[in-house]
DNA sequence: CTTGACATTTCGTATACACGAAATAACTAT
DNA sequence: ATAGTTATTTCGTGTATACGAAATGTCAAG
């Protein structure tokens, strides 16, 4: 049944498309061809050759004009980019001494190129660590995650503490602007006030206080004391 | 007139036959088609093709039925390559627990992958090296080399005294056996007795008498004391 | 000179992936 | 139901790289 996954049967950018695909369908929902190209930067017609021969080989479920989702082997294969992804990101801020913020576009690029043994080494030179320094957790060797349930810093209730756990973006410019403020995973704030309609979110960092977009706040995953997480 | 040479300019089988070309034409003569062919595990009619690209970029000078070498262009990015692989290579070696049997197969891949930035990492989190795991010198990255000129053990005179500086094979099987038996670079050896017509080399390492074959000895590039180098 | 033998190039073709334009399916609002 | 909007697919193409078969150039031996 599984279908050779090993090395250099997928190109690089069926593994990109794979990636995209699970990121999509996070939300339970296939992901539509439009949605792809757009993550993917590329024109729809290109998408949806590739979804063809990606459905052909197994690796995607396609319901045409419905969209697609992973096949068990699919999921495989995009579980063990992620964990190549952040455990390189994991690697390169703690080695070699790239900031979160500058980690994505090197980590996009060697996901494709390192073996399975140089995962492993990087893995255990961390001490297998279980997330990358935006706080994403890393799957396992065997494909298994641990994904926590968080609640976006936009839907803290005013008045609430709350401790950022994934600060989840790529985007460097945004990335080093959280920095920059503080909000980091592992930092501790408290929502002071925020602005209906999806309005900025004030809240207080240690003994700052600090005003942020809604677009951000609902980029900043945090767990509330007295919860579970 | 210096071409843009910087990322992604170049595919990656352009940088392969660049390197190739590099390796191939150091004796100074042209590269055949069918000898980058061998080299580059290709049929000799794509080879063909992929010369005619290259030259057409200024990359490589194209004599037909003759050969090809290198232009300046072409040179240097043979060069930066070469810097990437053997930091690469040096950098698995020191921090991530490769052996110097291993490490080809992953640089080789990696080279094309890795930015300019995480390759002056690398190099500086090891110090700025000037040689790599297998004794073979790092260019710097404006592409000067120090190459030195060794002998080879298969030519040092029976009775002499030599360290081994480098060892010219990337085939893991033999590195695997030559570091089994301390032929490694900085090891001092004797040359006790050679057979003619390229026959075994008998040599003293240690206490121990060790015989290689004269293929073997022809990559163990050695100094010789009381020479310069 | 001429003739093999061998190296090299040319030619037609295949695969993987991208594109835009045009055709088609699906949904939405009347 | 049906027309318009939008999403998706199909089709014809382009680029990069590889291949084998056939044509051609080169050189050494006679």
């Amino acid at each position: 049944m599984t279908a050779d996954l090993s090395r250099d049967t997928l190109t690089r950018s069926a593994e990109d498309y794979l990636k995209a695909v699970y990121h999509l369908t996070a939300d339970g929902e296939a992901a539509g061809t439009n949605q792809l190209a757009e993550a993917l930067d590329l024109a729809p017609a290109s998408v949806s050759g590739m979804i063809r021969r990606l459905a052909e080989q197994g690796l995607l479920d396609h319901a045409p004009y419905r969209g697609v989702t992973l096949t068990a082997d699919g999921r495989r294969v995009a579980l063990r980019m992620l964990r190549r992804h952040r455990l390189i990101e994991a690697y390169l801020v703690a080695h070699l001494g790239y900031t979160w913020d500058t980690v994505h576009d090197e980590a996009e690029r060697l996901e494709h190129a390192v073996s399975d043994t140089l995962v492993e080494r990087m893995a255990k030179v961390l001490g297998d660590p279980l997330e990358d320094p935006h706080g994403d957790p890393i799957p396992g060797p065997d494909g298994s995650l641990a994904e926590m349930v968080y609640v976006p810093l936009a839907d803290v209730p005013v008045g609430q503490e709350a401790e950022i756990r994934r600060v989840h973006t790529s985007q460097s410019d945004r990335l080093r602007y959280l920095s920059g403020a503080g909000l980091v995973p592992g930092a501790r704030v408290k929502v002071v006030a925020r602005e209906p309609f999806a309005g900025p979110v004030r809240l207080r960092i240690g003994k700052r206080d600090q005003v942020i977009a809604n677009e951000l706040a609902l980029m900043l995953l945090c767990s509330l004391p007295g919860s579970l997480a």
